[in-house]
RNA sequence: GGGCGCUUAGCUCAGCGGGAGAGCGCUGCCCUUACAAGGCAGAGGUCGAUGGUUCGAAUCCAUCAGCGCCCACCA
């Protein structure tokens, strides 16, 4: 799709809009995107984290995928093998949620609907909205292998799933008990530790008395849930605790329903927190839970499955939900006389539910599976320590130890019915087996009406399988054996446990090496859900939106700005996308510019000795860039690549190389007309090349009207070694000078502002040359000084000249004339001078302080030393210059 | 309760041992034939506080203050 038009139909202003749509679907109908198994390439891939199948992109998905496409898009450029593996989860508790929710808009409980049938109608929704988010994934130019699209509940990836659990089940890492999980009274299902958010929250502590039954007193316990005391089944003292020793063996008497409960001694009581002595409920609180296992206490399950008060509790309680059954045990104690003590607010941490923020309740829900992680957890901790898992940036990698260590089994059986059902079946004969086929009978007692069981794997279960399962596994695949482990994993911090632990240790378990080499963390874009952030830059910003308003280069580019490593919040607002449509618009117009002078084809470089100053600076400025932007996504620093070449264009390219080329271009010979723009081309050409993995679209857009290849989606990287040999020359060479020319230009464009000296009027500039060398400094950059600055010459005097009708400035200490007239008020720069001579003279004070100080120089390395000589120097010169300035002036002026 | 991070220009952040930087915003001038989504010039900071190490500290160390995040079964 060569772009047939020509740079006079570029618009002044690029349109994102059209090109975008166009150069996408031309680049996935050549398939460019698509990776082989079958190579000589060394491989490189990514899994992309898989959204939500549901889900519409939001900000945080797209910083996500800007980071992995920016990776991935280079990393083909330097002629990897490179597979982007796109994919989407089911997400369990997520999608089942919504859908009942719509069901409930039509007055439907899934539980009339009956499973087979509810899950048509998730399939159904999935059907339906399931493919937007691949669609905003295009709009944002991700450079998927879309033949290689994958969803969790794919016939394949299902099928991971039940090698996967009947293996571990088979090795005894799945298992199956009762134990108190984590229970969401909303969504009606257990969950993991990991899916339960603690927040603070403002509560209360209640103190209040249980009488002794035998009457010789009471003992007062303290509690923030007040309604869990309906199911004490005993009170717990720590073992050494004086306070309590009669009271060991006795008993006190529930003040509701006359139960006696025991008091037993445990050493997991602090005898320093509140009265010593707490109340124990085994079947709502892990720790009285494990209390309770050791003494022995009974458990009283006082909860129903949506968190209301079980038949168990004394009528006046039943079917109350918790926080009625609160206040209302509240009032009793009170009526009872048997409050002690309220504290409130008494801000405490409580667990919450990660999908809908109900509070979490501990609670028996029967028999639950587990992933004992004792064995898994091990392996993992030493892959990362010894580096085949790197993390970056690395601190992450002591947050991911001391996670794992801490690592208790994983509840992964959810009361759901959208996901992978466990692959577990039940005979009358009292049989328990694990399959990865359906089975027809007991394979103990051939019994056939067996009954799987009901539950479903937690969405994680399936997630951790993710970088194999979507290559084939359990198969023996070309895919997987090219591509695994992947090269590196991009995500943010909030689901390294969650996520990024766990396939860690499946992959290991499973596959015997790690997923990926290496796991790059960004931080969190402020996001969609208003989450928290007193400094809040208000509304969400929407990628969509922001698209189609500034093309998805904008959004990128604003993205990619942000994305450093070491930053975990990354503010972004929609100035910072506006200027990255500004800056795709000066890339646009700086090619417009070039290809007015530029015919197209591979530009050629001209021999260096018939280039001018001009063009070897910006050579030189164009290797310094390749190799910082290079280095900055070898360390996986977007951020610094972005900077750096926003840098590079704009303030190098664009305000003094192309702006130093126009006397060639349209003045110069045809030679020097043709030398200019094959410098420019060249350059150009390159630095597309390096800005297109941030911003793909314009780049391919500029790129084919330069006619130097199909698509800049397949050119190469540049090569930070193509200029070695002349760079650091071009550098030596011209450094000096040029600064001197960009100062000289500054000075005088700032003078013509102060005075009103408009740009046409041209100015015959004399420099006195103070120091030998001067000229030297001006030649090489004369011409384009000249045109900059708006002089019609430049000529030298001798230092002590002292004609009078002149302002004088000063560029590097030198002395620069303007002649003015008669009429022309001096006062101004003679104010400006002294303040300059002023600080000047503070500068000077103090380099002589330091050059006077032996320690300094003794101790400090010897370029430094050299340095502030040479300073000292310079401001010796400048200093007198000034003076001397000064004295002219006032000498004229008077 | 444990751990991590942040505090630099009005805003958002780079710099992490040797002369305070960027983007946006602000001020003035300019529709100069690449670009007004632009050009040119400019204003603006005792680098959170205190103490220390050093010839030299925004940069290293300690303490403190404020802010944020992660982890956590103290009633």
């Amino acid at each position: 799709m060569a772009v047939e038009s020509s740079p006079a139909e570029m618009p002044t202003q690029y349109e994102p809009a059209a090109a975008e749509r166009r150069l996408y679907g031309w680049w996935v109908e050549r398939g460019f995107f698509h990776a082989r198994a079958r190579t000589d390439r060394v491989p490189f891939c990514i899994v992309l984290p898989p959204p939500n199948v549901t889900g519409r992109l939001h900000i945080g998905h797209a910083l996500d995928h800007t980071i992995q496409d920016v990776l991935t898009r280079r990393a083909r450029m330097q002629g990897f093998e490179t597979l982007w593996l796109p994919g989407t989860d089911h997400a369990g508790i997520a999608t089942q949620v919504v859908v009942e929710r719509q069901l409930a808009k039509e007055g439907i409980d899934r539980r009339e609907l009956g499973r087979e049938a509810f899950l048509e109608r998730v399939w159904r929704w999935k059907e339906q909205y399931g493919g937007e988010i691949v669609e905003q994934m295009k709009a944002l130019g991700d450079s998927c292998d879309w033949e290689r699209l994958r969803f969790t509940m794919d016939e394949g990836l299902s099928r991971a799933v039940r090698v996967a659990f009947v293996r571990m089940y088979e090795d005894g890492l799945v298992y199956r008990g009762e134990r108190l999980v984590n229970w969401c009274p909303t969504d009606q299902t257990a969950l993991s530790d990991s899916e339960v958010e603690h927040e603070e929250v403002e509560g209360e502590l209640v103190t209040f008395r249980y009488p002794l039954s035998d009457g010789s007193g009471d003992v007062a316990v303290a509690t923030t849930r007040l309604e869990t005391m309906l199911g004490d089944t005993g009170i717990a003292v720590h073992p050494d605790d004086e306070r309590y020793r009669d009271a060991l063996g006795k008993r006190v008497r529930h003040p509701f329903d006359g139960r006696e409960l025991p008091i037993v001694a445990d050493p997991a009581v602090d005898p320093a927190f509140g009265t010593g002595a707490v109340k124990v409920t085994p079947a709502h609180d892990p720790t009285d839970f494990d209390i309770a296992e050791r003494t022995g206490l009974e458990l009283m399950n006082i909860l129903r499955a949506d968190a209301t008060m079980a038949d168990v509790v004394p009528e006046e309680f039943r079917g109350l939900d918790r926080y009625s059954a609160r206040t209302r045990v509240h009032e009793r104690l009170k009526e009872l006389g048997l409050l002690v003590k309220e504290e409130r607010p008494y801000p405490h941490a409580v667990g919450h539910c990660y999908r809908c923020h109900s509070e979490i309740e501990p609670w028996l829900s029967g028999k639950q599976w587990f992933v004992a992680v004792e064995r898994l957890k091990e392996p993992a901790r030493m892959a990362a320590k010894e580096g085949r898992v790197r993390f970056i940036p690395d601190r992450w990698a002591r947050n991911y130890d001391e996670w794992l260590e801490g690592l208790r089994d994983w509840n992964i059986s959810r009361q759901l019915w959208w996901g992978h059902r466990i692959p577990v079946w039940y005979c009358p004969g009292g049989h328990e087996f694990a399959a990865v086929q359906d089975p027809e009978a007991c394979p103990q007692c051939g019994q056939a009406d067996i009954e799987q069981d009901p539950d479903v794997l937690d969405t994680w279960f399936s997630s951790q399988l993710w970088p194999f399962s979507t290559l084939g596994w359990p198969d023996e695949t070309e895919d997987l054996a090219t591509f695994y482990p992947t090269t590196v994993l991009v995500t943010g911090y909030e689901i390294l446990y969650l996520w990024v632990a766990r396939m860690i240790m499946s992959g290991l378990y499973l596959l015997g090496d790690v997923p990926f080499r290496n796991v790059l963390i960004h931080g969190l874009v402020r996001d969609a859900r208003g989450r928290k952030m007193s400094k809040s830059l208000g509304n969400v910003i929407d990628p969509l939106g922001m698209i189609e308003r500034y093309g998805a280069d904008a959004l990128r580019y604003a993205l990619a700005r942000m994305a450093s490593p070491d930053q975990q919040n990354l503010p972004l607002s929609e100035e910072g996308i506006e200027a990255g449509r500004n800056f795709a618009n000066k890339v646009w117009n700086a090619a417009r510019l070039i290809l007015r002078v530029y015919r197209g084809g591979v530009p050629e470089l001209p021999p260096p000795e018939r280039l001018a100053a001009a063009q070897k600076w910006l050579l030189s400025r164009y290797h310094g860039c390749v190799a910082d932007v290079s280095g900055a996504l070898d360390a996986g620093d977007i951020s610094e690549a972005a900077v750096g070449l926003h840098r590079f264009i704009w303030s190098e390219f664009c305000d003094w190389g192309l702006e130093m080329e126009k006397g060639r271009l349209y003045e110069g010979t045809e030679r020097e007309r043709s030398d200019a723009a094959n410098v420019l081309a060249w350059v150009l050409e390159r630095t597309l090349r390096l800005l297109h993995p941030i911003m793909p679209f314009v780049t391919e857009e500029i790129w084919q009207r330069l006619r130097v290849g199909e698509s800049i989606v397949l050119a190469s990287w540049p090569e930070v070694g193509e200029l070695e040999e002349w760079a650091p020359r071009f550098a030596e060479e011209t450094e000096l000078p040029f600064v001197f020319a960009q100062e000289l230009v500054t000075e005088v464009r700032r003078f013509r502002g102060d005075h009103g000296v408009p740009p046409k009027s041209t100015i015959e500039l004399r420099i006195a040359e103070r120091a030998p060398g001067r000229r030297g400094l001006v030649g090489p950059f004369e011409t384009e000084i000249r045109r900059l600055a708006g002089l019609s010459s430049i000529s030298f005097v001798e230092k002590g000249f002292a004609g009078s009708g002149y302002a004088r400035l000063l560029v590097q200490g030198d002395p620069v004339l303007i002649p003015v007239g008669d009429l022309f008020d001096l006062r101004a720069e003679t104010t400006r001078l002294r303040e300059a001579l002023e600080t000047a003279r503070a500068e000077e004070a103090r380099a002589e302080a330091k050059l006077g100080n032996e320690a300094f120089l003794a101790k400090a390395p010897p370029e430094v030393v050299l340095k502030e000589r040479q300073k000292l120097e310079r401001l010796e010169h400048e200093t007198s210059s000034l003076r001397e300035q000064l004295e002219q002036l006032e000498a004229a002026g008077s």
